[in-house]
DNA sequence: GTTTAGGTTTAG
């Protein structure tokens, strides 16, 4: 039954049993009898695999017929071999690849796997016929310059001996100072035999630990001795032992994690790594949720975060503060915490506060020394965390539930911190989602309306930069503390009031996208429409024959010294819009009376690149041209304010009309249309992306012929108020603060 | 070529 190992070639037919059959592999059929053998050479080798139906042992592996060349090129040469039990477990030890081997003893079954060079049967080693003679390709050598290192499997380790194993990380704790000289690291491992052993690593360098970041990592240690605790075989370093891991993402690049300057990594080392990723992933040993973003964290959870340090300030000698972000916006309000003034490292995080990114993190005890050399800008990963809900008091009455995030004392369930190298695989998503949010503090324009401004603020939800279709849904982001009520109940309030509802879609106005964008004037509160293409080309050529140039006297004069503002007189409104790319910022002018002045603000007055921007009738007093002196900013705002024009704000408007069983209700989406939709409008008025963002949302707040049952049920928070119309009261209602999520939505688009 | 720890929640 077991393998027997031979020195020489020609010991293969003499030692096996006389009476056997020595045939090549490509004559080998169903028919062959128990007295047949095959001889041939080991081309692969698979892992003893110990679980499933074969607790016992299988493992795979592939014969070449010993002399190919002299079979022709139709033969199926190669034979996959399966052996089972303690057969398998000596071939996996005793025989390696390029070995020449004899089998016997084996049945022969029929596959309908088509594989082109391999033989359509397949070996069976099985039964107490069933052996193996092999004659080593090379005695056990010292030939080659490299080091080779055989790895125990982890259901084959033997108590007190030194070993080298390859395993998957099941757990880990960072490491942390014992009682002795030396940081502790405790692991978790297993392999493909399904066997868990422990593993203890002590060393009084902290950069000498195995470099593991998350459950799933591949870990290869060299000489660790074993050892029996209560029951178990572990492992434990040995004196010169030596750890290297790996990320165990299938498929991600194999790069050795070690801080050890010379070590052997080579071929085997690749297919080993690649061997356990693919089976740790098939065995669902990965975890699920590794590490969540801050929009996905629910209050009271322990969680794995990977997130960026904005700053850090002492808070006392066990605790520390740190301020961290991840690009993704918590669904809770978060807590913030003060810190006195000059206490704090790192960069003001007020304008990420503002938009619930800052997660303020407390940690205590024993981390604190480890986060003591946390700089603002690394990158972390925290295990283990806390999200703490804390009540606050708001100002009318109630209480008001605040995230904040703990890492507590101690080293339970892995809980720590450690930084995350800059190129590590994991960041690089994140890194990307962070980038899109650049320049978000170093804004000192006060022009609200600034596009550059205007763009950061968009919030884009994580799942939508990973293009998911995710179940459509609406969030409110108030602060309120309100119970849902019914629409009924809205309906039958007195405004003005705040309300939590659940309700559907039953139609919404405008049905068409361009006719929900509006100019709004911030001064006078006027809305009106934004005028369509026809309506400009009409306008512009009405200014042309009105005034006494004709169309060849079209000019573009230089304001500035650069290209940066110049004035248009005497175009079309093709013309126009054909030279305002070539320009950051253009004035367009008509001449009446033979003066220079601006033309009526039904059409654009300034043109910046693409984007065109009106000036309110009612609340703007031009000034006469040429005042530009003391400007050193040319922004719309600068130059609105010189020209005496009141700037008009792009704004949605949508009305939604509501049900929910009890009521229909019509609800403006109005203040907070950008949010809602995660769009600006300034964008909707001439980005394609943008539009068909907002039109990808409306066919999810009311997926095109659906009926009731298949639109969604959306969280909304309402705001009813009175308007005065003609000396007679109307109430309205908002939909304020309130995000859509969900929606396959793009890139956030992008800027002009 | 010693010892340390040997997963299993803080309670701020």
């Amino acid at each position: 039954m077991p393998v027997y190992v031979v020195k020489a070639l020609s010991d293969l037919e003499t030692q096996a049993p006389q009476d056997l059959h020595v045939i090549s592999i490509p004559l080998l059929n169903e028919n062959s009898t128990d007295k047949t053998g095959i001889r041939g050479t080991v081309i692969s080798k698979g892992c003893l695999i110990c679980r499933g139906e074969n607790p016992n042992g299988m493992l795979k592996t592939v014969i070449q017929d010993h002399d190919p060349q002299q079979s022709s090129a139709s033969e199926k040469t190669s034979i996959n071999a399966i052996l089972f039990g303690e057969l398998a477990k000596d071939f996996s030890h005793s025989v390696n690849q390029g070995d020449v081997v004899l089998m016997a003893g084996f049945t022969v079954k029929s596959t309908t796997e088509k594989k082109d060079r391999l033989h359509p049967c397949i070996l069976h080693l099985d039964g107490q016929d069933a052996c193996v003679y092999v004659c080593p390709s090379t005695p056990p050598s010292r030939q080659t310059s490299e080091p080779k290192y055989d790895y125990v499997p982890l259901n084959e380790l033997q108590p007190g001996t030194v070993v080298n194993v390859y395993a998957v990380v099941t757990f880990f704790k960072q490491p942390f100072p014992t009682k002795g000289t030396d940081y502790c690291s405790t692991l978790k491992l297993t392999d493909q035999s399904g066997v868990k052993v422990g593993c203890t690593i002590f060393s009084s360098k902290l950069e000498d630990h195995p470099k593991i970041f998350m459950v799933g990592d591949i870990i290869r240690l060299h000489r660790m001795k074993t050892q029996m605790f209560s029951g178990s075989m572990s492992l434990l370093t040995s004196w010169r032992w030596s750890a290297v891991t790996f990320d165990g993402t299938v498929d991600s690049a194999i790069v050795p994690r070690t801080s050890s300057k010379t070590f052997h990594f080579g071929e085997e080392d690749r297919r080993m790594v690649a061997t356990l990723r693919q089976w740790a992933a098939e065995h669902s040993l990965l975890p699920s949720e590794p590490t969540i973003p801050l929009s996905a964290v629910q209050p009271k959870t322990f969680f794995n975060l990977t997130c960026q340090v904005l700053a850090k300030a002492c808070i006392d000698s066990s605790c520390i503060l740190l301020k961290v972000w991840d690009g993704s916006k918590c669904t809770h309000p978060l807590v913030n915490v003060a810190v006195e003034p000059g206490t704090l490292e790192g960069a003001s995080t007020l304008a990420k506060d503002r938009q619930n990114l800052t997660a303020n993190i407390l940690v205590f005890d024993n981390h604190v020394e480890f986060a003591q050399a946390v700089k603002p800008d690394m990158f972390l990963r925290i295990y283990n965390l806390h999200a703490v809900s804390q009540p606050q008091s708001v100002q009318l009455g109630g209480q008001q539930e605040r995230l904040s995030f703990h890492l507590h004392g101690g080293n339970s369930f892995g809980r720590g911190l450690c930084v995350l190298p800059s190129d590590s695989p994991d960041l690089q998503q994140l890194k990307g989602v962070l980038e899109s949010y650049v320049d978000i503090d170093n804004d000192n324009d006060d022009d609200l309306m600034n596009d550059d401004l205007y763009d950061m603020t968009w919030y884009t939800p994580p799942e939508s930069l990973c293009m998911n279709r995710v179940e459509f849904s609406t969030v409110r982001t108030c602060e309120h503390s309100l119970l849902e009520v019914t629409l009924a109940q809205v309906k039958d309030s007195r405004p003005p009031a705040a309300f939590h509802v659940r309700a559907q879609v039953k139609s919404y106005q405008p049905r068409r996208l361009y006719q929900s964008l509006k100019l709004f004037c911030p001064q006078c509160k006027t809305i009106q429409e934004v005028p369509d293409e026809e309506t400009l080309r009409r306008l512009f050529q009405e200014a042309l024959s009105n005034s006494s140039s004709k169309p060849e006297d079209l000019t573009v004069t230089l304001v500035t010294n650069s290209k940066d503002l110049v004035y248009i007189q005497g175009g079309t409104f093709e013309e126009v819009c054909c030279l305002a790319p070539l320009y950051k910022k253009m004035i367009a002018l008509t001449l009446t009376g033979g003066k220079r002045t601006l033309m009526d603000f039904t059409v654009p007055f300034l043109f910046c690149g693409k984007r065109r921007h009106y000036g309110c009738k009612r609340c703007s007093q031009p000034t006469l041209l040429g005042t530009f002196e003391g400007i050193d900013v040319w922004n719309k705002r600068n130059i609105s304010e010189a020209l005496g024009v009141q700037l008009m704000q792009y704004r949605l408007l949508m009305k939604l009309e509501l049900e929910d069983g009890t009521a229909s209700l019509e609800a403006l989406v109005w203040e907070d249309a950008e949010s809602f939709f995660h769009v600006s409008a300034a964008d909707a008025a001439d980005d394609q992306e943008s539009q068909d963002q907002i039109q990808q949302i409306t066919n999810m707040l009311l997926p095109p012929d659906s009926s009731m049952d298949e639109r969604p049920w959306l969280d909304l928070c309402l705001s009813t108020y009175s308007v005065e119309d003609h000396g007679r009261s109307q109430v309205c209602c908002q939909i304020l603060k309130t995000e859509t999520r969900g929606a396959l939505m793009g890139a956030r688009s992008t800027r002009q």
